[in-house]
DNA sequence: ACTGTATTTAAGCAAATACTTAAATATTAA
DNA sequence: TTAATATTTAAGTATTTGCTTAAATACAGT
């Protein structure tokens, strides 16, 4: 039990001596506000954040469409491999599907394209992106 | 064993109807010249991944820098976790300390502050960055 | 109908994550 | 020196991740 507590019951770590009550509590609400495009970075980021899906969607981004077969070549890993990876990134509606016979091309959601393109904005010879 | 194998010794997975074989072996190579690149970015990435992270990132980003005990009030979660994930990110480069007193003030490590302003450049009313 | 190919799905498992609580360290002030 | 504060570190744990292998599904050609 401490004497501020009364004053400024939301504070419940430490005594702050250097920072902003008002502005920190101005930042609380403004995570507060964005929570949910937050929520989607941090989707996007955490599929991109994985070795063998960075390379997927940069493939995905150079070629038109590619299937799993293609890229379990290109990443010299299992198809079933490739297949649960591309299965994440569906989910997240980061890619889409097209089938042919038994192949099943796959290629980046249109209207993420943006959003993928900046993933890769520091990759040297990378085509340039519009905002 | 398959006759094809006879030419085309590195393919091991399927036989490809569309795929161009050359095009495929280019994308092989140019994935592992840049390999080093790609490995930074998704561990970057990876970071960016998590909720806190992320939100952490954000904030250095608006504040110049900030305590582990005010990330904690603004967050909501309990001191050690905050920082756990600063020390992640430090051990990744991505920010640095200065210490005052007890106090430890972390801040985003200057030469990665281009790469960290790209996470959120669909963040709205973000200031716009130089590339 | 049978075989081969492309893909997904399921089950199992080792490793990594992200928290928790408790203890250790460092600094400041009484 | 003692007490309080800020922070880190350690240990424990539940959950998630990313592979593996095997099985299931779907389609095409013979």
């Amino acid at each position: 039990m401490v004497s501020r507590e009364k004053e400024l019951p939301q504070v419940n770590s430490c005594i702050r001596l250097f920072a902003d009550q008002e502005q920190i509590q101005g930042y609380k609400e403004t995570l507060d506000e964005i929570e949910d495009v937050f929520a989607r970075l941090a989707q996007v980021y955490a599929l991109a954040g994985n070795d063998a899906r960075l390379k997927i969607l940069y493939l995905l981004g150079q070629q038109n469409e590619l299937c799993p077969c293609d890229l379990s070549d290109i990443l010299q890993m299992t198809v079933p491999a490739v297949s649960q990876h591309l299965r994440k990134l569906r989910d997240a509606h980061l890619v889409r599907t097209r089938k042919t016979g038994q192949t099943i091309f796959y290629s980046i959601m249109p209207d993420q394209a943006n959003v993928i393109d900046q993933l890769f904005i520091h990759i040297p010879n990378q085509k340039s992106v519009a905002v």
